[in-house]
DNA sequence: CATAATTGCTACCCTGCAGTATAAACAAAG
DNA sequence: CTTTGTTTATACTGCAGGGTAGCAATTATG
């Protein structure tokens, strides 16, 4: 009974149990699905009354489960913290990394670049603003994790920006510090966001293009 | 002896204790002080570790003194979180309002604005921080005075852009958003800086005015 | 239908910490 | 040198919540 507040049970996969390799498999999926819908409702109540305030029986209890249910699929409160963190900036990284697969000039990649990263930072809100808060939480050990991550983003954007530099579309002093200041106007978003607010998604995401876009901009006038 | 923590004790301020009114002005102004050095430290931890992993135990040890000291002056530990995220916002607004109070264009005053901010931002790095991240922790009363602060920034940051956009100094379509930009950004700064890192607060301080006037700068070329 | 394996729950333990009742130390006043 | 008020410490309480031992229910297998 209560493992139906887990929605989709076994019924939907449930398809060639036939064999052993089948079946085992289908139970690693069921137990990732667990996994990510524990990971899902932690991230809420951590979004919302930040990681200490939050107790993994409320936890339990939204998803009609008790606590050692939690237990038997994450080691302790401080894993599914990290999870959180690490899947906030790397859905990040990974968006920056796609726009730059996208070919073009500098400024047409920057343009995409943040656009992509605005929409995935707006629609996975709760985990990269977890992410961007509580770092301070994290083991210190896992907080260098996370922290390497950041870095690897900045020092792409960082690249990107460099590239724009050298072909004359961008004026930008010093492009590894540009980047840590464009990487903080998206974080920003995450952090001042609010669905169903003053403004919709598509208007902060412009916002966001333009503003990077002035950034860079050549004090000649426009490009790209 | 516990005292002794507190520094300057009651000798540098005790010059007349002759008449009544001096001597209750005198302990005023030890309650006061001793309240601030509370603050200070409990705004470390809270920078730290964050609000909910700090204990009042902890503080009152950094201070030589036991958790009913701080008691006999706070309330509890929500009120030192208010005050500090109090002293976080206020000392931004009160740095904008005076920056604005200085005569000059448009263009001018951005730029006072954003280095004093800036300078404060960063004078002040844990008040603003804490205040940045821990308004989830704040009773929902205090959330709303702090939020109205904010608001208050925010407004009077937009009044600035909405005079440069009239006075045609400024390209901003919407100077109520771009103020949230700007006002991002600077937050960003107390998020992000860390003494003795790879930059010196001058160079930070001069690359948020360069982005911030890069911001608001028409299409056209330069100003201010 | 019996046996084994898996999965989840009930019922705890125990620590850490916010907050307090009360006593001691000290200072001021007479 | 007592008396009175103030300031700070000692020594607690209460409980919330992370984490676990061990049991029950369910499912798989022969």
């Amino acid at each position: 009974m209560h493992t139906l507040a887990l929605a989709t049970d076994s019924a939907d996969l449930m398809d060639k149990p036939k064999k052993k390799r089948a079946a085992a498999q289908l139970k690693d999926e069921i137990t990732a699905y667990k996994r990510r819908r524990i990971l899902e409702e932690a991230s809420h109540f951590f979004f919302a009354n930040g990681y200490e305030a939050t107790t993994l029986d409320s936890v339990a209890e939204q998803l009609n489960v008790t606590k050692p249910f939690i237990y038997s699929y994450y080691k302790n409160k401080g894993e599914l913290l990290y999870e959180i963190c690490q899947t906030g900036i790397q859905l990040s990284l990974t968006a920056l990394e796609e726009a730059l697969s996208v070919e073009g000039t500098a400024s047409e990649q920057l343009k995409i670049v943040v656009e992509r990263v605005a929409r995935i930072i707006i629609a996975n809100q709760r985990y990269v603003t977890v992410y961007l808060r509580e770092e301070k939480s994290l083991l210190p050990e896992d907080a260098r994790r996370i922290r390497e991550l950041r870095h690897a983003f900045d020092t792409k954007l960082a690249a990107l920006l460099e590239k724009g530099k050298a072909s004359g579309e961008f004026d930008v002093a010093h492009p590894s510090r540009t980047a840590i200041w464009v990487s903080g106007l998206l974080s920003w978003i995450a952090l001042w966001y609010h669905e169903g607010g003053r403004w919709s998604a598509t208007e902060v995401v412009m916002d966001a293009i333009a503003m990077v876009q002035k950034m860079v901009q050549p004090a000649g006038g426009k490009h790209g």
